[in-house]
DNA sequence: ACTTATTTTTAGGGCAACCTAAAAATTAAA
DNA sequence: TTTAATTTTTAGGTTGCCCTAAAAATAAGT
């Protein structure tokens, strides 16, 4: 399975987590090339029976398409995992070095990683590890930024693209697991106050939309999800 | 820095140690390549000023080319020790997994995985790992195969190429900073049985033409090679 | 519904790294 | 030293993946 293939179905699985239809444009755009390529690429993954391909309506991955897919991003949040455990480094640096790893990792090694780290669930920014057999844990989750009414939340899933982002939360002290508290919503622009442990911080719309948390309705059920 | 061009430059590097001039055949034979191939490439690697070439002559490192190539032998040598250390990978299978790493490892996770390994100066087969500016340990060091009366020798390195080699050594319990007792050599075959602990084996000239070692004259003077 | 704007595809190229087959240079042998 | 064998290079081609520019299909605006 050649490198490049591998990304277009990550991307495109991505992708499918958020449109119903992925356009050529979107794939384009996500993924940095102009869309004379990605159509060219699609044809090829249409061929080989990975993507079901509807010239002018977009792509949808096959079953076969999506099993390599949840290959690769195993793969990567595995990676992204052991990096931050095994050699410490910051959570807003492991993604782009697991894009470059992920491509190079045999079977093997990605079981003595597994086993290493004990068959984790979640990688550093909270999203779930595909297992072997291609399932993903689906969690009731919402953005905070979805949040109308002051309440108690905990973090499960911060996006993983932009590292400022990422340094921004580590400063706050913001990870997976985090409990906060919504102490008050800014009706004007959104922004969010919140406690957690001794401080409090005002985060804007563009942050909160960044961040997914357990809704309200699960918190009582010790839904812990201890790593 | 391109991969094809990384790993020109480490053959090349390799062929090196062992041959006053490197010919465009031994460089394609090394690299499973056609030596049309390889005199392609030689051309841009002498364009980029990284190897000399004369034509039908053979090519050799220029300084430039000579520092790309331990810095790759570097990345190579430190992943192939932290993926025995890290993740108990089996000798004989930490190359061929490094081989693909080696060309993926950031300046910033390479600084990580040497000061996790403590700054280490051999890699699991005993060849010296190359410092961050392009110095490598020069050891005296002889192939056992040359040795020729009986004497007690200490294990310095094993050449890394062939897993069966490194599995039956590994049977064998023979690996660097191994010592052994020579007690006698075949003529007709050049064979050599060689004391271990409490177990005597018989090994081939094969065998003891990939097996370096400490030379007598070196061995009082406590250059121990604690790792 | 018809024109305009947008999206997507086709057509034609470029570049990196490989290949085969033929030609040229070097080395070895008679 | 002339011929034969070997090594190395050149010439021309293939594949993968990207590009630009132009054409075609779809979607939107009046």
């Amino acid at each position: 399975m050649l490198k490049s293939i591998e990304d277009y179905l990550k991307n495109i699985y991505e992708l499918q987590e958020h449109f119903e239809r992925v356009t050529t444009n979107q794939l384009a755009e996500k993924m940095g090339i102009t869309p004379a390529s990605a159509t060219g690429m699609i044809k090829k993954l249409a061929a080989m029976n990975l993507v079901k391909y509807r010239p002018y309506q977009g792509v949808e991955l096959t079953d076969a398409g999506r099993l390599m897919a949840l290959e690769v991003i195993r793969h990567h949040r595995l990676i992204e995992l052991f990096l931050a455990k095994a050699l410490g480094v910051p959570w807003d640096r492991v993604h782009d070095e697991a894009e470059k790893w992920e491509h190079v990792l045999s079977e093997d090694i990605e079981e003595r990683i597994d086993r290493f780290l004990g068959s984790p669930r979640w990688d550093p920014h909270g999203a779930p590890i595909p297992d072997k057999a291609g399932n993903i844990e689906q969690r009731p989750r919402v953005r905070l930024c979805d949040i109308t009414h002051p309440q108690a939340v905990r973090v499960l899933e911060v996006s993983d693209h932009d590292p400022e982002l990422l340094r921004y939360l580590g400063k706050l002290n913001i990870y997976p697991q985090t409990d906060l508290t919504i102490l008050s919503i800014e009706p004007f622009d959104k922004s969010m106050t919140v406690r957690h442990q001794q401080s409090t911080h005002t985060l804007s719309a563009l942050v909160t939309s960044y961040i997914w948390v357990l809704p309200e309705e699960h918190m009582k059920k010790g839904q812990a999800n201890a790593v």
